[in-house]
DNA sequence: GAGTGGTCTAGACCACGGG
DNA sequence: CCGTGGTCTAGACCACTCA
C-alpha cells in the first residue's frame, strides 16, 4: 500500500477499512464473492498475509464468512432480532423459532435528554420512530420502538419499513448504513398501558411483567445510530444470549 | 512441535490446549508473567508465529492480556457477576459499580429434569446449591442460585465460599475449573415469595417485577459444569451487557 | 540497549471444493 | 486438476517498556 499512510494505521486496519467501506458502497451483495486474498494482495499492494489477516477479523465480526476451497463471502445482513433467540424457558436446548415482523408506523418525534446523549445528538433534535411488533405462532411477543437521527436517514419511506427483511437491513439496502449493537440493557418492568394494548394484554387480567431491553447500535466507525427498545413478553418464552 | 500429533489438530490449537492445562494446573496465578513467545516457541518446538497465534486466541478469549514491550499475563478470574453490569437504568454511561456480594449458604439436593437435561447428568443427580446476595450501597438488588454437579465438586466447603471473591474464584483455586458463559436467557417474573423476603421486598407492597436470569456456564474443554439462576430487582438498577 | 509484543513479508505445504 | 482458504515457518523491522 504504497503512500497511503493517512495516520499510521496498520496496513492490515487500512485494509478493514477499505474493504468496509466498499461493501457500504454495495459493490457486492449479501452472499457475493469478494476476491480471493491473492488478487486483493494484488490490487492493495499488501501481503497476502496482511490481507488474511483484515479478512479474518472482518470475519469473526460477522461481515463475512469464508469456506475453504470456495472463497470469501459478504455475509447477510443480521435480523431486527439481533443475536438473541427466543425460547421456550428452562430448556437450553434451541429450535431457532421464526419469528413474524409487523410494521407498524413511522412518525417523527425530538429527543428526550437521555435518547439525545446515547445518540451524541443536541437536545430536542429530529428523530424518526419506527415501531414493529413481533408475533410467534399468531401471538404478539415483543413490541419494539426504534429511533433514528432523522438527519442520517432524510427521506426515509415507511413503504420500504412494510416490504423488507427489518429495519437493518432497510437501512443497508436505502442508505448503505450497517449497525451493530454496542450494548443492550435489560429490566423487568410493568408492562405500560400503550405497549399492553399494542401486545393484545388487555382487559381484566392483571398486570404483566415485561422484559424491557435497550439497545444501542453503532455504524461500523462507530457512530451511536440507532436506540431501541422492546417490550418482551416472556410468559411463554425467554430471551436468550449465546455465547460464542 | 515432533511427533506429538494426537488427532491431527492444527499445531496452534494443540498450543492452546496446553497453556490452558497448564493455566488450569496453576502454574502461574493472576497477573503472572508467561515465557515469551520465543521461549515457549522453543520449549513447545513450535514457531514464534504459532505460538503468537494461540496466544492471541487466548487473548481474546478472556484468559490472558498482553502489552507490548512487557510481555503476556494471566488474566484474573473474572467475578460471579459475569461481562454484565449493573446500571442506573435509561443511561448508557457506565459507573462501574462496585457490588457487595454475601455468601448465604451451601447445600445439597437432586437435579430436576431440566437442570440435569442442561447439565448432562442423570436425573435425580445430586447437586451442591450455593446462594449468595448482592447488595449495591447496602439495599439487596439480586439473588443467586448457583447449580453445580455434586460429583465434580466434592469435598466443597461453605467457609471457603464465605471468605473469596467468588464462586468462579473458589473453583479456578480449589478444584483448578475455570468456567466461561455458555448462554445466558432473560425472563420478566413476578418475584417468588422465598425470593421476595431474601430480597428484603416484604409487607404490603404490591408485586414486584424481577429480571430472571439463567446461565449455564461449561469448563475450558466444554463440560457443562453450572447452571445459575439470578433474580434481580431492576427498578432502580438495569441489567447491562456490552458487545466487543 | 536488551527484550518484549505488533506488523509485514515471502514462501511452503496441506485440505477442501468444484469443474 | 486448479484455485481457494488454512496452517506453518523464517526472518525483518517497528514500537514500547524497563533497567
Amino acid at each position: 500500500m504504497t503512500a497511503n499512510t493517512l495516520k499510521r494505521q496498520p496496513l492490515y486496519v487500512q485494509v478493514k477499512q477499505l474493504l468496509l467501506q466498499r461493501m457500504g458502497e454495495g459493490e457486492w451483495r449479501a452472499h457475493d464473492a469478494l476476491p480471493s486474498e491473492w488478487e486483493l494482495a494484488g490490487e492493495l499492494g499488501a501481503s497476502q498475509g496482511t490481507v488474511r489477516k483484515a479478512l479474518s477479523e472482518l470475519e469473526s465480526a460477522g461481515l463475512l464468512y469464508r469456506q475453504q476451497g470456495r472463497g470469501t463471502y459478504v455475509a447477510p445482513v443480521p435480523g431486527d432480532w439481533g443475536d438473541a433467540v427466543l425460547l421456550t424457558p428452562g430448556l437450553f436446548s434451541e429450535p431457532p423459532d421464526e419469528l413474524a415482523r409487523e410494521f407498524l408506523g413511522l412518525s417523527r418525534l425530538n429527543a428526550s435528554e437521555d435518547i439525545a446523549d446515547a445518540l451524541q445528538l443536541r437536545r430536542l433534535a429530529p428523530l424518526l420512530r419506527i415501531r414493529q411488533l413481533w408475533r410467534w405462532h399468531g401471538a404478539p411477543v415483543a413490541l419494539d420502538d426504534v429511533l433514528l437521527p432523522a438527519e442520517a436517514f432524510e427521506g426515509m419511506e415507511a413503504r420500504w419499513l412494510r416490504n423488507s427483511a427489518g429495519v437493518y437491513a432497510t437501512l443497508q439496502q436505502r442508505f448503505g448504513v450497517r449497525l451493530r449493537v454496542r450494548s443492550e440493557q435489560f429490566r423487568a418492568e410493568m408492562l405500560p398501558r400503550e405497549e399492553a394494548g399494542l401486545l393484545g394484554v388487555t382487559g381484566m387480567v392483571a398486570d404483566v411483567p415485561a422484559l424491557c431491553l435497550l439497545r444501542l447500535s453503532e455504524s461500523m466507525d462507530g457512530r451511536p445510530l440507532e436506540w431501541r427498545q422492546r417490550y418482551c413478553l416472556t410468559h411463554q418464552l425467554a430471551y436468550t444470549v449465546k455465547h460464542d
